[in-house]
DNA sequence: CGACTGGTTGAGTGGTCTCAAGTCCTGTGG
DNA sequence: CCACAGGACTTGAGACCACTCAACCAGTCG
């Protein structure tokens, strides 16, 4: 159940200003308003599926996207969180290949589709616009390296500490109580961060909380030690 | 020792229409010709070190070149093989950041350095060089989210067969024998690539020698039967 | 002819996974 | 409002993959 939202316009996005389209100019703004369409998700919807063609690119107005591949044992390995202002499904499209991964809420969520064309016209016109995108694919490529390299390396006790200060970085922390996480996820979509077992995740989030790093309630989970939190993950933040 | 090599051009590169310099023209192949230096690599030498700040791209007119991120523990990963008519170092230029990997050679390589002067200039000035440069950029990225969950998610046997795989698709086969894996690798190497010990490379090694999937003289590696190397991997090529 | 590097083999161990059982939530319908 | 079903979470036991360590071998180079 996909349902529509109309009159959004990206002039009055939050994110605009450190989203790619941050150096558009209204009349280029409205060829993005002219070429998209809004829409309310809920939870646990997805967005696109791995091995669809991409008709044109999604942003993230409001809410939290988790996009994951499907491994062969059916697993997931989740690739990137993405939030409020983030474009996803851009490198499909650009690279003109079909989706290699899935999209899917995390929680109720407004996403904007644009089509197409309109990339591309923006992608000949605006060279600034390119430059964005390049810098933006080009920054994406690094993380992913190095999360590559830490999934091969790392034990999953590092990894799994490493995944709470991902979503740290990613979601921030609630605006009542800075030490808690601002994002709820199952103990599964834990272990597909980190690449394990759910009853890993839950064995070493135990360990954690023995050691005092962290409490949970549920699926709130407060940091109570960031910094023996970087230290468990063995990153110098 | 880095060698200059001079009078070298880019017009008379083999692999220029193939590369992302495939659609510039004379004018702007001299804007390359102007602002770069070649130089003769022995095998074995680092071209660039993690950490270091990029000031141009590299271009492989002839060799084999690794890319490799050093883990927490000194262990190698190799996140890249490069060939050929490829560019390396470009993603740490266009983001803005230091390089995040080692480039070192393979084998005895001329490789061209381009000052990052005039590729800023190319991307300026001609959308379609910006263009190209996007897809490439898109298309590493989805190659590495593909290899992240490989790395994650599949045992070590599949991994080495698909690292077999790998050289096959990137460097080709040896022309006198085209079961012959044309690149010859350390089995430390073969390793790091697959993200596992090099023992237990050799000992899997021994065991597709003995399935019949390949045979081995010291390093070079003949690839006997592709299907049962494909079926080991858990590949649909 | 040592010394050195890369390759190989073996033994032992331990980190993680899987499987299975059981408990705790949460939402739903009576 | 309660009972129940189903999913998420937790805990335990056992197995096994892959790593580490250590010894040994095979070339190669001064």
């Amino acid at each position: 159940m996909i349902k529509k939202i109309t009159n959004i316009y990206c002039e009055d996005c939050k994110s605009l200003k450190k989203s790619v389209y941050g150096d558009l100019n209204s009349e280029e703004l409205n060829i993005l308003n002219f070429n998209k369409s809004c829409n309310f998700y809920k939870k646990g919807q997805t967005i696109y599926f791995e091995g669809n063609t991409p008709e044109g690119l999604f942003c993230i107005r409001e809410g939290k996207v988790k996009i994951y591949k499907t491994g062969n044992e059916g697993k997931e390995q989740i690739i990137r969180l993405v939030k409020n202002g983030d474009i996803i499904g851009y490198r499909a499209l650009i690279a003109g290949e079909s989706y290699n991964a899935t999209a899917e809420t995390l929680e109720d969520s407004k996403i904007c589709f644009i089509r197409k064309n309109a990339i591309f016209d923006l992608l000949k016109k605006n060279e600034k616009f390119s430059f964005r995108l390049i810098k933006l694919l080009s920054h994406d490529l690094g993380e992913v390296e190095q999360r590559m390299v830490h999934l091969a390396q790392k034990p999953v006790r590092e990894r799994l500490a490493e995944t709470l200060l991902i979503l740290r970085e990613t979601y921030g922390m609630d605006k009542d109580n800075n030490s808690l996480l601002n994002v709820s996820l199952s103990r599964e979509d834990l272990a597909n961060i980190a690449g394990t077992a759910t009853e890993t995740v839950i064995r070493l989030l135990a360990e954690f909380k023995n050691e005092n790093i962290i409490s949970t309630k549920a699926r709130k989970i407060e940091i109570l030690d960031v910094n023996k939190l970087i230290e468990t993950g063995n990153l110098s933040y």
